[in-house]
RNA sequence: GCCCCCAUCGUCUAGGGGUUAGGACACGAGCUUUUCAAGCUUGUAACACGAGUUCGAAUCUCGUUGGGGGUACCA
Protein backbone atom coordinates (compact mmCIF):
# COMPACT_ATOMS: atom_id res chain seq x y z
CA UNK A 1 0.00 0.00 0.00
CA UNK A 2 2.03 3.32 -1.30
CA UNK A 3 -0.91 5.60 -1.00
CA UNK A 4 -1.20 7.93 1.76
CA UNK A 5 -3.98 7.03 3.72
CA UNK A 6 -6.78 9.50 4.35
CA UNK A 7 -9.69 8.92 6.61
CA UNK A 8 -12.79 11.00 7.93
CA UNK A 9 -15.16 11.25 10.54
CA UNK A 10 -18.09 13.25 9.35
CA UNK A 11 -20.70 13.88 12.04
CA UNK A 12 -23.77 16.30 11.67
CA UNK A 13 -23.68 18.94 14.38
CA UNK A 14 -27.12 17.53 16.23
CA UNK A 15 -26.39 18.59 19.48
CA UNK A 16 -23.21 15.96 21.35
CA UNK A 17 -21.05 13.30 20.26
CA UNK A 18 -23.18 9.65 20.64
CA UNK A 19 -21.56 6.62 21.58
CA UNK A 20 -21.91 5.14 18.41
CA UNK A 21 -20.33 8.49 16.60
CA UNK A 22 -17.34 7.86 19.09
CA UNK A 23 -17.00 4.32 18.20
CA UNK A 24 -16.97 5.20 14.45
CA UNK A 25 -14.40 7.58 15.23
CA UNK A 26 -12.20 5.98 16.85
CA UNK A 27 -12.32 2.97 14.52
CA UNK A 28 -11.29 6.15 11.93
CA UNK A 29 -9.14 7.04 13.83
CA UNK A 30 -6.96 3.62 15.03
CA UNK A 31 -6.88 2.71 11.36
CA UNK A 32 -5.73 6.37 10.72
CA UNK A 33 -3.30 5.81 13.47
CA UNK A 34 -1.84 2.41 12.55
CA UNK A 35 -1.12 3.23 8.97
CA UNK A 36 0.59 6.53 9.27
CA UNK A 37 -2.23 8.34 7.58
CA UNK A 38 -4.67 11.67 7.93
CA UNK A 39 -7.69 11.84 10.24
CA UNK A 40 -9.96 14.46 9.17
CA UNK A 41 -13.16 15.82 11.06
CA UNK A 42 -15.73 17.22 8.44
CA UNK A 43 -18.91 18.83 9.34
CA UNK A 44 -21.70 17.82 7.66
CA UNK A 45 -24.39 20.51 8.54
CA UNK A 46 -25.93 20.27 5.16
CA UNK A 47 -29.60 20.27 6.85
CA UNK A 48 -30.11 24.01 7.85
CA UNK A 49 -32.98 22.60 9.88
CA UNK A 50 -30.91 20.56 11.89
CA UNK A 51 -28.47 22.74 13.24
CA UNK A 52 -27.80 23.24 17.07
CA UNK A 53 -25.42 25.80 18.16
CA UNK A 54 -22.52 25.07 19.54
CA UNK A 55 -22.72 21.60 18.65
CA UNK A 56 -19.32 21.46 17.17
CA UNK A 57 -17.62 23.09 19.66
CA UNK A 58 -19.43 20.14 21.96
CA UNK A 59 -18.24 17.41 19.52
CA UNK A 60 -14.98 18.30 19.45
CA UNK A 61 -14.63 18.83 23.14
CA UNK A 62 -15.47 15.02 23.64
CA UNK A 63 -13.61 13.46 20.93
CA UNK A 64 -11.08 15.22 22.63
CA UNK A 65 -11.76 14.37 26.41
CA UNK A 66 -11.33 10.53 24.67
CA UNK A 67 -7.67 11.55 22.92
CA UNK A 68 -9.12 11.14 19.73
CA UNK A 69 -7.26 14.25 17.95
CA UNK A 70 -7.86 15.06 14.16
CA UNK A 71 -4.79 16.11 11.65
CA UNK A 72 -7.46 18.36 9.73
CA UNK A 73 -10.63 20.03 10.99
CA UNK A 74 -12.42 23.32 10.99
CA UNK A 75 -10.10 23.88 14.23
CA UNK A 76 -6.60 22.82 13.22
CA UNK A 77 -7.18 23.55 9.27
CA UNK A 78 -5.41 22.47 7.17
CA UNK A 79 -4.57 22.24 2.79
CA UNK A 80 -8.22 20.80 1.93
CA UNK A 81 -10.82 22.58 3.95
CA UNK A 82 -13.26 24.56 4.33
CA UNK A 83 -13.97 21.22 6.65
CA UNK A 84 -17.44 22.50 7.17
CA UNK A 85 -20.03 21.47 4.60
CA UNK A 86 -21.94 24.97 4.88
CA UNK A 87 -18.53 26.97 3.56
CA UNK A 88 -18.05 24.71 0.57
CA UNK A 89 -21.55 25.30 -1.23
CA UNK A 90 -19.96 27.15 -4.09
CA UNK A 91 -17.69 24.09 -4.64
CA UNK A 92 -20.99 21.67 -5.12
CA UNK A 93 -22.73 24.00 -6.59
CA UNK A 94 -19.78 23.73 -9.50
CA UNK A 95 -20.39 19.73 -9.43
CA UNK A 96 -23.83 19.97 -9.60
CA UNK A 97 -23.60 22.40 -13.09
CA UNK A 98 -21.37 19.45 -14.09
CA UNK A 99 -23.51 16.45 -13.87
CA UNK A 100 -26.35 18.87 -15.76
CA UNK A 101 -23.81 19.61 -18.02
CA UNK A 102 -23.31 15.91 -18.67
CA UNK A 103 -27.24 14.97 -18.50
CA UNK A 104 -26.44 12.66 -15.21
CA UNK A 105 -29.00 14.80 -13.08
CA UNK A 106 -31.61 16.97 -13.79
CA UNK A 107 -34.05 19.74 -12.49
CA UNK A 108 -36.72 18.76 -10.56
CA UNK A 109 -39.75 21.58 -10.05
CA UNK A 110 -42.00 19.35 -8.26
CA UNK A 111 -43.77 20.51 -5.05
CA UNK A 112 -43.43 18.27 -1.67
CA UNK A 113 -47.27 18.03 -1.98
CA UNK A 114 -47.14 16.00 -5.34
CA UNK A 115 -43.93 14.46 -3.87
CA UNK A 116 -46.19 12.68 -0.99
CA UNK A 117 -49.26 11.91 -2.96
CA UNK A 118 -47.42 10.37 -5.72
CA UNK A 119 -45.33 8.52 -2.42
CA UNK A 120 -48.55 7.35 -1.34
CA UNK A 121 -50.13 5.94 -4.12
CA UNK A 122 -47.12 4.19 -4.51
CA UNK A 123 -47.29 2.78 -1.12
CA UNK A 124 -50.70 1.67 -2.20
CA UNK A 125 -49.80 -0.32 -4.87
CA UNK A 126 -46.83 -2.25 -2.78
CA UNK A 127 -44.36 -0.96 -5.36
CA UNK A 128 -41.35 0.85 -3.27
CA UNK A 129 -41.65 5.20 -3.47
CA UNK A 130 -39.46 6.18 -6.14
CA UNK A 131 -39.31 9.54 -8.12
CA UNK A 132 -41.58 9.07 -11.33
CA UNK A 133 -39.28 11.12 -13.00
CA UNK A 134 -41.79 13.96 -14.27
CA UNK A 135 -39.53 16.31 -14.65
CA UNK A 136 -36.92 14.52 -16.68
CA UNK A 137 -38.97 14.62 -19.71
CA UNK A 138 -39.74 18.35 -19.05
CA UNK A 139 -38.70 19.98 -22.65
CA UNK A 140 -36.26 22.84 -22.36
CA UNK A 141 -38.70 25.79 -23.07
CA UNK A 142 -40.77 24.44 -20.43
CA UNK A 143 -37.89 24.50 -17.80
CA UNK A 144 -36.91 28.06 -19.16
CA UNK A 145 -40.47 29.29 -18.74
CA UNK A 146 -40.19 27.90 -15.30
CA UNK A 147 -37.17 29.29 -14.17
CA UNK A 148 -38.00 32.76 -15.78
CA UNK A 149 -41.23 32.65 -13.11
CA UNK A 150 -38.85 32.26 -10.87
CA UNK A 151 -40.23 28.55 -9.30
CA UNK A 152 -38.34 26.94 -6.91
CA UNK A 153 -36.44 23.87 -7.99
CA UNK A 154 -34.36 21.06 -6.78
CA UNK A 155 -31.64 18.56 -8.64
CA UNK A 156 -31.58 15.24 -8.73
CA UNK A 157 -29.53 12.54 -10.22
CA UNK A 158 -30.40 10.26 -12.35
CA UNK A 159 -29.83 6.51 -12.14
CA UNK A 160 -29.29 3.82 -15.05
CA UNK A 161 -31.74 1.28 -15.96
CA UNK A 162 -31.30 -2.22 -14.94
CA UNK A 163 -27.55 -2.64 -14.37
CA UNK A 164 -26.31 -3.90 -11.26
CA UNK A 165 -24.16 -1.95 -9.29
CA UNK A 166 -21.65 -4.12 -7.37
CA UNK A 167 -19.06 -2.70 -4.70
CA UNK A 168 -16.56 -4.80 -2.33
CA UNK A 169 -17.26 -3.67 1.57
CA UNK A 170 -13.75 -4.66 3.59
CA UNK A 171 -16.58 -5.42 6.73
CA UNK A 172 -19.22 -7.63 4.08
CA UNK A 173 -17.43 -8.45 1.65
CA UNK A 174 -19.38 -8.06 -2.09
CA UNK A 175 -22.92 -6.05 -2.13
CA UNK A 176 -24.69 -5.40 -4.92
CA UNK A 177 -27.78 -4.05 -5.76
CA UNK A 178 -30.29 -3.51 -8.97
CA UNK A 179 -30.14 -0.10 -10.41
CA UNK A 180 -34.30 -0.05 -11.06
CA UNK A 181 -34.78 -0.62 -7.04
CA UNK A 182 -32.72 2.89 -6.57
CA UNK A 183 -34.88 6.04 -6.47
CA UNK A 184 -33.67 9.49 -8.52
CA UNK A 185 -32.27 10.92 -5.38
CA UNK A 186 -32.09 14.62 -4.84
CA UNK A 187 -28.49 16.00 -4.80
CA UNK A 188 -29.17 20.09 -4.19
CA UNK A 189 -32.04 21.12 -2.58
CA UNK A 190 -34.20 24.02 -3.55
CA UNK A 191 -32.34 26.17 -0.80
CA UNK A 192 -29.03 25.50 -2.84
CA UNK A 193 -28.01 23.05 -0.18
CA UNK A 194 -26.28 19.46 -1.21
CA UNK A 195 -27.75 16.81 0.55
CA UNK A 196 -25.70 14.25 2.49
CA UNK A 197 -24.88 12.13 -0.99
CA UNK A 198 -24.09 14.70 -2.97
CA UNK A 199 -21.59 16.41 -0.47
CA UNK A 200 -20.08 13.16 0.68
CA UNK A 201 -19.12 12.20 -2.47
CA UNK A 202 -17.47 15.31 -3.61
CA UNK A 203 -15.87 16.12 -0.54
CA UNK A 204 -14.54 12.53 -0.64
CA UNK A 205 -13.06 12.97 -3.21
CA UNK A 206 -11.29 16.34 -2.84
CA UNK A 207 -10.20 15.86 0.78
CA UNK A 208 -8.96 12.20 -0.75
CA UNK A 209 -10.32 10.00 1.26
CA UNK A 210 -8.90 6.44 1.04
CA UNK A 211 -10.87 4.91 3.18
CA UNK A 212 -14.48 5.19 4.29
CA UNK A 213 -15.51 3.95 7.09
CA UNK A 214 -18.90 4.79 9.00
CA UNK A 215 -21.86 3.09 10.08
CA UNK A 216 -23.98 0.51 8.38
CA UNK A 217 -27.16 2.88 7.75
CA UNK A 218 -24.98 4.08 5.27
CA UNK A 219 -24.99 0.35 3.54
CA UNK A 220 -27.75 1.17 1.38
CA UNK A 221 -26.76 4.50 -0.14
CA UNK A 222 -23.60 2.76 -1.32
CA UNK A 223 -25.05 2.64 -4.76
CA UNK A 224 -26.19 6.20 -5.11
CA UNK A 225 -22.54 7.35 -4.56
CA UNK A 226 -21.00 5.11 -6.69
CA UNK A 227 -23.16 6.08 -9.36
CA UNK A 228 -21.93 9.64 -8.69
CA UNK A 229 -18.06 8.69 -8.37
CA UNK A 230 -19.04 7.44 -11.88
CA UNK A 231 -20.67 10.41 -13.21
CA UNK A 232 -17.88 12.44 -12.43
CA UNK A 233 -15.11 9.76 -13.46
CA UNK A 234 -13.73 9.60 -9.94
CA UNK A 235 -11.73 6.62 -7.73
CA UNK A 236 -13.99 5.05 -5.50
CA UNK A 237 -12.90 4.77 -1.72
CA UNK A 238 -12.34 1.54 0.01
CA UNK A 239 -15.52 1.31 1.92
CA UNK A 240 -16.12 -0.36 5.44
CA UNK A 241 -19.37 -0.37 7.24
CA UNK A 242 -19.52 -0.55 10.59
CA UNK A 243 -22.40 -2.68 12.43
CA UNK A 244 -24.78 -0.70 14.64
CA UNK A 245 -25.03 -0.33 18.42
CA UNK A 246 -27.98 -1.52 19.76
CA UNK A 247 -30.24 -0.94 22.85
CA UNK A 248 -31.21 -4.00 25.22
CA UNK A 249 -34.07 -4.75 22.65
CA UNK A 250 -32.26 -4.36 19.84
CA UNK A 251 -32.98 -1.77 18.37
CA UNK A 252 -30.45 0.97 16.93
CA UNK A 253 -29.00 2.61 20.05
CA UNK A 254 -31.43 5.82 21.39
CA UNK A 255 -31.65 8.44 23.69
CA UNK A 256 -34.49 6.75 25.59
CA UNK A 257 -33.47 3.26 26.62
CA UNK A 258 -30.36 5.19 28.26
CA UNK A 259 -27.57 7.55 28.10
CA UNK A 260 -26.03 7.55 24.57
CA UNK A 261 -24.19 10.83 24.43
CA UNK A 262 -20.60 10.78 25.85
CA UNK A 263 -20.46 13.11 28.17
CA UNK A 264 -23.46 11.55 30.31
CA UNK A 265 -20.40 8.77 30.61
CA UNK A 266 -18.16 11.21 31.49
CA UNK A 267 -20.66 12.85 33.93
CA UNK A 268 -21.34 9.29 35.05
CA UNK A 269 -17.53 9.00 35.98
CA UNK A 270 -16.13 6.51 33.11
CA UNK A 271 -12.92 6.73 32.47
CA UNK A 272 -11.85 7.39 28.82
CA UNK A 273 -9.98 4.50 28.45
CA UNK A 274 -12.93 2.39 29.80
CA UNK A 275 -15.15 4.24 27.35
CA UNK A 276 -12.50 4.00 24.65
CA UNK A 277 -11.55 -0.03 25.60
CA UNK A 278 -15.28 -0.71 25.72
CA UNK A 279 -16.57 0.88 23.00
CA UNK A 280 -13.70 -0.51 20.76
CA UNK A 281 -14.64 -4.41 21.92
CA UNK A 282 -18.42 -3.63 20.62
CA UNK A 283 -17.53 -5.35 17.30
CA UNK A 284 -14.35 -5.88 17.34
CA UNK A 285 -11.76 -8.24 19.05
CA UNK A 286 -8.37 -8.88 18.99
CA UNK A 287 -8.73 -12.45 18.23
CA UNK A 288 -7.17 -14.04 21.57
CA UNK A 289 -8.21 -13.53 25.37
CA UNK A 290 -6.94 -10.26 25.74
CA UNK A 291 -9.37 -7.48 26.79
CA UNK A 292 -8.22 -4.66 28.96
CA UNK A 293 -6.34 -2.20 26.31
CA UNK A 294 -5.18 1.22 26.32
CA UNK A 295 -5.83 3.55 23.20
CA UNK A 296 -1.84 2.96 21.71
CA UNK A 297 -2.67 -1.18 21.86
CA UNK A 298 -5.76 -0.53 20.36
CA UNK A 299 -3.69 1.24 17.74
CA UNK A 300 -0.99 -1.72 17.43
CA UNK A 301 -3.52 -4.30 17.13
CA UNK A 302 -6.78 -2.79 15.49
CA UNK A 303 -7.63 -4.54 12.35
CA UNK A 304 -11.13 -3.58 10.05
CA UNK A 305 -11.05 -6.94 8.42
CA UNK A 306 -11.88 -8.11 12.12
CA UNK A 307 -14.27 -5.88 12.78
CA UNK A 308 -17.83 -8.58 13.10
CA UNK A 309 -20.84 -8.19 11.24
CA UNK A 310 -23.27 -8.09 13.18
CA UNK A 311 -24.92 -5.57 15.76
CA UNK A 312 -23.80 -5.41 19.60
CA UNK A 313 -25.81 -4.54 22.28
CA UNK A 314 -24.48 -1.84 24.38
CA UNK A 315 -24.36 -3.58 27.93
CA UNK A 316 -23.56 -1.02 30.90
CA UNK A 317 -22.70 -3.88 33.35
CA UNK A 318 -19.94 -4.84 31.05
CA UNK A 319 -18.57 -1.21 30.76
CA UNK A 320 -18.87 -0.95 34.29
CA UNK A 321 -16.38 -3.55 35.04
CA UNK A 322 -14.23 -1.89 32.21
CA UNK A 323 -14.29 1.05 34.26
CA UNK A 324 -13.36 -0.76 37.11
CA UNK A 325 -10.60 -2.53 35.39
CA UNK A 326 -9.13 0.56 34.44
CA UNK A 327 -9.51 2.37 37.77
CA UNK A 328 -7.65 -0.20 39.45
CA UNK A 329 -4.98 -0.04 36.93
CA UNK A 330 -4.28 3.91 37.71
CA UNK A 331 -2.16 5.51 39.89
CA UNK A 332 -3.77 6.99 43.39
CA UNK A 333 -2.30 10.60 42.20
CA UNK A 334 -4.15 10.46 38.98
CA UNK A 335 -7.64 9.06 40.68
CA UNK A 336 -7.07 12.14 43.44
CA UNK A 337 -7.13 14.62 40.70
CA UNK A 338 -10.53 12.81 38.96
CA UNK A 339 -11.84 12.56 43.05
CA UNK A 340 -10.80 15.84 43.97
CA UNK A 341 -12.30 17.81 40.75
CA UNK A 342 -15.61 16.41 41.75
CA UNK A 343 -15.91 16.71 45.01
CA UNK A 344 -14.81 19.94 45.03
CA UNK A 345 -14.34 20.91 48.57
CA UNK A 346 -11.16 22.33 49.90
CA UNK A 347 -11.90 21.47 53.34
CA UNK A 348 -10.38 18.13 52.43
CA UNK A 349 -6.52 17.75 51.40
CA UNK A 350 -4.67 15.74 48.78
CA UNK A 351 -3.39 13.64 51.10
CA UNK A 352 -6.43 12.63 52.95
CA UNK A 353 -8.23 11.97 49.06
CA UNK A 354 -5.04 9.79 48.44
CA UNK A 355 -6.58 7.89 51.99
CA UNK A 356 -9.87 7.62 49.86
CA UNK A 357 -9.06 6.72 46.82
CA UNK A 358 -6.28 3.98 48.57
CA UNK A 359 -8.77 2.56 50.69
CA UNK A 360 -11.92 2.75 47.95
CA UNK A 361 -10.15 2.06 44.72
CA UNK A 362 -10.84 -1.68 44.09
CA UNK A 363 -14.60 -1.21 45.86
CA UNK A 364 -15.95 1.63 42.80
CA UNK A 365 -16.99 1.19 39.48
CA UNK A 366 -17.04 4.81 38.82
CA UNK A 367 -15.14 7.93 39.88
CA UNK A 368 -18.53 9.56 41.08
CA UNK A 369 -18.74 6.42 43.54
CA UNK A 370 -15.48 7.70 45.57
CA UNK A 371 -18.10 9.99 46.75
CA UNK A 372 -21.25 8.67 46.26
CA UNK A 373 -20.35 4.70 47.60
CA UNK A 374 -17.93 6.53 50.49
CA UNK A 375 -19.47 9.80 51.45
CA UNK A 376 -18.72 8.58 54.89
CA UNK A 377 -15.37 9.80 53.91
CA UNK A 378 -16.50 13.34 53.66
CA UNK A 379 -19.22 13.88 55.95
CA UNK A 380 -20.76 12.24 58.87
CA UNK A 381 -23.57 9.67 58.75
CA UNK A 382 -26.88 10.79 58.50
CA UNK A 383 -28.69 7.69 58.26
CA UNK A 384 -28.09 4.32 59.32
CA UNK A 385 -28.61 1.09 57.24
CA UNK A 386 -31.72 -0.58 58.86
CA UNK A 387 -30.11 -3.80 58.01
CA UNK A 388 -26.86 -3.53 59.38
CA UNK A 389 -28.64 -2.39 62.75
CA UNK A 390 -30.93 -5.18 62.90
CA UNK A 391 -28.23 -7.64 62.34
CA UNK A 392 -25.52 -6.07 64.27
CA UNK A 393 -26.31 -3.49 67.03
CA UNK A 394 -27.42 -5.15 70.18
CA UNK A 395 -28.69 -4.32 73.51
CA UNK A 396 -24.97 -4.32 74.55
CA UNK A 397 -23.51 -2.97 72.23
CA UNK A 398 -23.57 0.71 73.95
CA UNK A 399 -21.40 -0.89 76.69
CA UNK A 400 -18.95 -2.07 73.94
CA UNK A 401 -18.54 1.11 72.61
CA UNK A 402 -17.94 3.40 75.44
CA UNK A 403 -15.52 0.86 76.56
CA UNK A 404 -13.60 1.11 72.93
CA UNK A 405 -14.09 5.14 73.20
CA UNK A 406 -12.36 4.97 76.23
CA UNK A 407 -9.20 2.93 74.99
CA UNK A 408 -9.35 5.32 71.92
CA UNK A 409 -9.58 8.02 74.21
CA UNK A 410 -6.39 7.25 75.99
CA UNK A 411 -4.30 6.57 72.57
CA UNK A 412 -1.08 8.47 71.59
CA UNK A 413 -0.30 7.06 68.68
CA UNK A 414 -3.63 6.93 66.55
CA UNK A 415 -2.63 4.40 63.89
CA UNK A 416 -3.62 1.17 62.71
CA UNK A 417 -1.36 -1.41 65.39
CA UNK A 418 -2.84 0.67 68.35
CA UNK A 419 -6.28 0.65 66.97
CA UNK A 420 -6.75 -2.83 66.49
CA UNK A 421 -5.04 -3.28 69.59
CA UNK A 422 -8.03 -1.33 70.99
CA UNK A 423 -10.74 -3.41 69.14
CA UNK A 424 -9.43 -6.51 70.21
CA UNK A 425 -9.09 -5.48 73.88
CA UNK A 426 -12.32 -4.29 73.67
CA UNK A 427 -13.83 -7.84 72.63
CA UNK A 428 -11.37 -9.90 75.00
CA UNK A 429 -12.70 -7.29 77.69
CA UNK A 430 -16.29 -8.50 77.13
CA UNK A 431 -15.47 -12.29 76.07
CA UNK A 432 -16.74 -12.01 72.26
CA UNK A 433 -15.79 -12.35 69.06
CA UNK A 434 -13.71 -9.27 67.74
CA UNK A 435 -16.26 -8.77 64.79
CA UNK A 436 -19.21 -7.97 67.75
CA UNK A 437 -17.30 -5.19 68.05
CA UNK A 438 -16.25 -4.31 64.29
CA UNK A 439 -19.91 -4.64 62.57
CA UNK A 440 -21.35 -2.03 65.17
CA UNK A 441 -18.77 0.40 64.89
CA UNK A 442 -18.30 0.13 61.26
CA UNK A 443 -22.14 0.72 61.43
CA UNK A 444 -21.88 3.81 63.77
CA UNK A 445 -18.89 5.34 61.96
CA UNK A 446 -20.68 5.03 58.41
CA UNK A 447 -24.14 4.42 58.41
CA UNK A 448 -23.65 1.07 56.52
CA UNK A 449 -22.30 -2.21 56.87
CA UNK A 450 -19.94 -2.80 54.14
CA UNK A 451 -16.46 -1.20 53.48
CA UNK A 452 -12.70 -0.76 53.16
CA UNK A 453 -11.11 -2.71 56.29
CA UNK A 454 -11.79 -1.01 59.45
CA UNK A 455 -8.80 -0.34 60.81
CA UNK A 456 -7.66 1.78 57.93
CA UNK A 457 -11.12 2.99 58.10
CA UNK A 458 -10.24 4.56 61.53
CA UNK A 459 -7.31 5.47 60.94
CA UNK A 460 -8.05 7.71 57.74
CA UNK A 461 -11.27 9.43 59.92
CA UNK A 462 -8.55 10.29 62.60
CA UNK A 463 -9.00 9.85 66.54
CA UNK A 464 -11.56 13.38 66.84
CA UNK A 465 -13.71 12.65 64.02
CA UNK A 466 -13.90 8.89 65.37
CA UNK A 467 -14.76 9.55 68.96
CA UNK A 468 -17.22 12.31 67.98
CA UNK A 469 -18.70 9.65 65.55
CA UNK A 470 -19.25 7.07 68.35
CA UNK A 471 -20.35 9.11 70.38
CA UNK A 472 -23.10 10.52 67.95
CA UNK A 473 -24.04 7.08 67.23
CA UNK A 474 -24.88 5.85 70.55
CA UNK A 475 -27.36 8.90 70.73
CA UNK A 476 -29.04 7.71 67.81
CA UNK A 477 -28.90 3.83 67.94
CA UNK A 478 -30.47 2.43 70.63
C1' G B 1 -44.59 -3.50 1.14
C1' C B 2 -39.77 -3.23 -1.39
C1' C B 3 -34.25 -3.24 -1.12
C1' C B 4 -29.84 -4.31 1.68
C1' C B 5 -27.28 -6.38 5.88
C1' C B 6 -27.04 -9.86 9.83
C1' A B 7 -27.74 -14.64 13.01
C1' U B 8 -22.54 -19.13 18.49
C1' C B 9 -24.31 -18.99 26.11
C1' G B 10 -28.98 -13.59 28.88
C1' U B 11 -24.87 -9.93 26.91
C1' C B 12 -19.90 -9.01 24.24
C1' U B 13 -17.40 -12.57 21.45
C1' A B 14 -13.39 -16.84 19.73
C1' G B 15 -13.75 -20.67 16.46
C1' G B 16 -14.57 -20.68 9.13
C1' G B 17 -15.26 -28.88 7.46
C1' G B 18 -13.28 -33.63 12.38
C1' U B 19 -12.95 -28.96 19.04
C1' U B 20 -14.96 -32.14 25.67
C1' A B 21 -17.64 -25.46 20.99
C1' G B 22 -12.99 -21.44 24.21
C1' G B 23 -12.87 -16.61 26.89
C1' A B 24 -15.14 -12.16 29.26
C1' C B 25 -19.48 -9.68 31.76
C1' A B 26 -23.67 -11.09 34.60
C1' C B 27 -25.53 -15.09 37.76
C1' G B 28 -24.68 -19.54 41.43
C1' A B 29 -21.17 -22.25 44.77
C1' G B 30 -16.56 -22.46 47.41
C1' C B 31 -11.78 -20.58 49.30
C1' U B 32 -9.84 -16.02 51.62
C1' U B 33 -11.82 -12.57 55.18
C1' U B 34 -14.10 -8.02 60.40
C1' U B 35 -18.08 -6.54 56.20
C1' C B 36 -17.90 -5.06 51.07
C1' A B 37 -14.66 -5.41 47.32
C1' A B 38 -10.33 -7.48 45.06
C1' G B 39 -8.06 -12.27 44.13
C1' C B 40 -8.28 -17.58 43.31
C1' U B 41 -11.14 -22.27 42.27
C1' U B 42 -15.59 -23.84 40.28
C1' G B 43 -20.79 -24.35 38.31
C1' U B 44 -25.23 -23.16 35.13
C1' A B 45 -25.64 -21.46 30.11
C1' A B 46 -25.09 -21.15 23.04
C1' C B 47 -24.15 -22.95 17.32
C1' A B 48 -32.45 -20.10 15.22
C1' C B 49 -34.92 -23.90 12.00
C1' G B 50 -35.19 -27.08 7.49
C1' A B 51 -33.07 -29.17 3.30
C1' G B 52 -28.63 -30.04 0.48
C1' U B 53 -23.01 -30.88 -0.38
C1' U B 54 -19.68 -34.25 2.35
C1' C B 55 -17.31 -40.21 5.21
C1' G B 56 -18.13 -35.97 8.49
C1' A B 57 -21.32 -29.52 8.95
C1' A B 58 -21.55 -24.51 14.20
C1' U B 59 -18.35 -23.97 9.91
C1' C B 60 -19.94 -24.47 2.71
C1' U B 61 -24.88 -23.82 -0.47
C1' C B 62 -30.06 -22.90 -0.75
C1' G B 63 -34.54 -21.94 1.67
C1' U B 64 -37.42 -20.55 6.07
C1' U B 65 -37.78 -17.83 10.40
C1' G B 66 -36.14 -13.95 13.32
C1' G B 67 -33.62 -9.24 14.03
C1' G B 68 -31.65 -4.70 12.21
C1' G B 69 -30.92 -0.82 8.63
C1' G B 70 -32.67 1.90 4.41
C1' U B 71 -36.77 3.49 1.75
C1' A B 72 -36.95 12.31 2.88
C1' C B 73 -35.70 19.03 -0.27
C1' C B 74 -32.18 14.12 7.47
C1' A B 75 -27.52 12.96 8.08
Amino acid sequence: MSEKIRVRFAPSPTGYLHVGGLRTALYNFLFAKQNGGTFILRIEDTDRTRYVEGAIENLIKSLKWANIEFDESPNVGGNYGPYIQSERLHIYKKYVDELLEKKFAYKCFCSEERLDVMRKEMEKLKISPKYDRKCLHLLEEEIQKKLNSSLPYVVRMKIPENTTIKFNDIIRGDVEFLSDRIDEQIILKSDGYPTYHLANVVDDHLMEITHVIRGEEWLSSVPKHILLYQYFGWEIPKMAHLPLLLNFDRSKLSKRQGDVAVEDYIAKGFLKEALINFVAFLGWNPGDEREIFSLDELIKEFSLEKVHKAGAIFNLEKLMWMNKQHIMKKSDEELVKFVSAILNNESFSFDYINNVVRLMKERVNTINEFITFSNYFFESPKFFDEKSKEKNWTSQTQNHILFLINKFENLNNFSYDEIETSIKSTSNNFQISTGKIIHPVRLALTGVGMGPSLYELIEVLGKTEVISRLKNALKILP
